[in-house]
DNA sequence: GTCTATACCTTGATAGAC
DNA sequence: GTCTATCAAGGTATAGAC
């Protein structure tokens, strides 16, 4: 459990006091483990060490716990992303920093990502929150939209159909936050570029006749993607 | 909603009532929808248009419910893969079974696949019932790892770790009860053929030095894939 | 086999003292 | 900023009539 001060928001200036880091990791890891619903309020202030009342000095009810730990999360990696594509214009080369920069958000922030992944569900439709955070989403989505088109009019990629293409590669991605752990067979730089290779050789990426393999792109070095405020560190195995 | 008598368990002959079905009907809609914790057994009861007592005439209580709902899917995949199987040595044409197969069950019973992908974390972990569907799931995926170990030791397949890349097709697989629906993109059959495609790349199958393609291989027909009782009829969009 | 009625527990959230 | 104490609402499940 970090005891870190002075962290900062992914979208602004704001301290985040050590209270707060620990409710937020305690509901991080109970959302994750068991599920939003599955959660009592109770069972995150006693993960916390305070009451339950005392959660409420600090977010205005569950619902908002929720959204904070997502919104943080999804517009840190949308913004990652953006910076890390900039200027970057060959597909094969966009891919790869795509998909090694979601396996790299979902290795270091594991927990947190997958709340983000499953639990949007939890929230009112009709919320403005919601509708914020799914249009962060969408915004996400819309850049591997555009590589695959791009690869798939210029020659470089080859499938049938972009959507269930990109669903499928996304899902794959997103998927390491349920089952990946470090320690284990492979360290997260090398499931990086292990996954880039597989998206690769999925849309059968090539310059000319030659595949393009994940050691011939440059990746994103999961060492530089940064924990949000309240992501557990784990354990090796 | 299907109105079908002398529909059958996939283990065994007990034939399934009206009442039965249509509670299952609602308990696989709602917990796909917004997940087991966040039904509540009213839900189901309103949705299966009888009261909550009626429920308990059927189901001992709300965990045995998705446990048979869990189990009924599982159990006719596992049991459809292996016949699919038999007798097929090549791990290219194993993979493709693997992977179309899987693709056809979650295009047909997408609800209540999806209900078996997320919902095992709401079972009491040390219940018979808990390790008796992790047990299923883990055979399933038993005929995975031998084909990908087969196709890497015979030179047909390439790939960098056996187990993320299993895990990673897998959850590609899996993940279309997320966002599939009838009279989308492409059609059931189309996308199994195109999955199989992006599995078969991603592992660079090939026969000498030919990469193995979907249109090569066998596939099979989600024609061919029954509903389990309760899975609803989803309408074309 | 389904109903009405209800028991009993846990839930999210709040009031007000310190 | 955190606590104790508490509330109203909703949760699962059951008893017993029909």
């Amino acid at each position: 459990m970090s005891t870190a001060t002075n962290l900062s928001r992914a979208a602004g200036d704001a301290a985040v006091s050590d209270t707060e880091v620990r409710i937020r990791t305690a509901a991080i890891v109970l959302f994750a483990e068991r599920g939003y619903a599955a959660t009592g309020i109770r069972d995150i202030a006693g993960a916390a060490g305070i009451t339950t009342a005392a959660i409420y000095h600090h977010f205005a009810n569950k619902e908002e716990l929720l959204v904070d730990i997502i919104r943080v999360g999804q517009q840190a990696l949308n913004e990652r992303t953006a910076r890390s594509l900039e200027g970057v214009e060959r597909p094969e080369q966009r891919l790869a920093l795509l998909i090694s920069g979601l396996v790299a958000t979902h290795g270091i922030n594991r927990m947190s990502a997958l709340v983000g992944d499953t639990e949007l569900r939890a929230l009112t439709p009709d919320a403005p929150a919601y509708r914020e955070l799914v249009q962060l989403r969408d915004d996400y989505e819309a850049l591997w939209s555009r590589t695959l088109r791009d690869g798939a009019s210029e020659g470089v990629f080859e499938f049938a159909a972009e959507r269930s293409t990109r669903l499928g590669l996304l899902t794959m991605c997103t998927g390491i936050s349920r089952w990946y752990r470090p320690g284990g067979e492979l360290d997260l730089a090398s499931l990086c570029a292990h996954f880039t290779d597989l998206g690769l050789a999925a849309v059968r990426a090539r310059r000319g006749r030659r595949p393009v393999r994940a050691a011939a792109v440059t990746l994103v070095d999961p060492a530089t993607v940064p924990r949000i405020p309240g992501e557990p560190e784990e354990e090796a195995a």
